[in-house]
DNA sequence: CGTACTTTTGAATCGCATCAAATCTGGTGG
DNA sequence: CCACCAGATTTGATGCGATTCAAAAGTACG
């Protein structure tokens, strides 16, 4: 009898990779799952941290609106931590919520800390944990300061692809709000560049050729 | 007969400052005090840090330059440190050099684990950085996301200013890049908002109304 | 004074946002 | 199974704001 199949947990898979597989026992007893729907609230501004959440599956957006009504993505974290830098904040300084229904692992403030403090290697894998996201966002950075959309496209496929191939989490509206264009622009920028033989374009990914 | 009036030693103010005032004794042995002058190169891709650069004045630029020969720069520090995601990098992912003549305050890769380890003022104050410097990224990718000259212009007098006050630190064709904008057009927006009384534009700073 | 740079204004052009509308898609319920 | 709906995808037309090129005036500095 072949053994049984069990659907990999994704949970056990996250403990697996960075920075998770490196924090202390610890926090692996004091890890929370949680299970959030579309849309539910995470935490709003002005609330006191209490709990840093990791998200294993699906995608939690962190945001802030003007008066206007009008709501800009601050991080869309998928497979990583949403709001690392409220670890020592007395308070949250912008709103979260799901963005679609989504798995998380949520560790408490005081233990993750404390963690940080007695267990080198928690330590180290938080800081290279913000090291690596500070170099996301500066290359995030560095993309939008670009003029056309086509140079954004092509900078995301060079800094973000596997050797030019990037897959596409998303919508291709997702792609086009990450890139900060409007969706009917990056679709007839695909198109193109698609039609030029430059990148290719398929339901999975985006191949640079 | 009065007290002679010292020019106040920059380097002691950095000391006194964010996030210096926390580091360990041992690093402040361990500094070594670097003068550097306009366009000097500290480091290229590639090669292993060494030391990592607290900029007490001037300024310090981390760029990449494409293959056609434009440059970006990812950062600009002034008064903070200059690529802190080098710090367990074997390699640097960046060029960069001094953006005018400048004071470093070098610390050596080495010292600053094991203050980091060993030290848990130095910790924090380590973390607390990384953590200000990527909210700081967020709010610019934020910035750059927004469509006109005037909104990015707003956003910055609100979320960096002091009460809608901003100092002006360098030239305002230096803010222009800041901005992502070209220099004309920003020229031509302080000219509007300075017209319509938005904003009091004046040599030392931009005052919202 | 001359040089290099910033600041400022003008004019032409280009790319994108926006509005509109049609098609396609997946999912839901009758 | 089909009708239907919400959303994504795609193409078209228009206008606006920014870029770009150009040129003049101001400013700092040796």
């Amino acid at each position: 009898m072949p053994p049984r199949q069990d659907p990999p947990d994704p949970i056990d898979a996250a403990w697996q990779g960075e920075p998770l597989r490196h924090f202390a026992p610890a926090l692996r007893d004091a890890a929370r799952r949680v299970e959030v729907s579309a849309g539910e609230v995470l935490f709003r501004t002005g609330q006191q941290p209490a709990w840093l959440h990791f998200v294993v599956s699906g995608e939690a957006v962190m945001s802030r609106c003007d008066r206007d009504g009008r709501c800009l993505a601050l991080q869309r974290a998928r497979g990583a931590f949403l709001a690392e830098a409220s670890l020592h904040s007395t308070q949250y300084h912008c709103d979260a919520h799901a963005g679609s229904d989504a798995l998380l692992l949520s560790f408490p403030v005081r233990a993750l800390r404390s963690a940080i403090d007695g267990h080198e290697p928690t330590r180290w894998a938080w800081i290279a944990m913000l090291a690596s996201e500070i170099r996301r966002q500066r290359s995030n950075a560095e993309r939008l300061s670009l003029k056309t959309v086509r140079e954004r496209l092509l900078h995301l496929l060079v800094t973000q692809g596997d050797n030019g191939r990037l897959p596409l989490a998303g919508t291709r509206k997702d792609l086009a709000a990450q890139l900060g264009v409007s969706h009917e622009a990056l679709y007839r920028c695909l198109a193109t560049l698609s039609r030029d033989g430059i990148v290719r374009v398929d339901d999975q990914a985006l191949t640079l050729l």
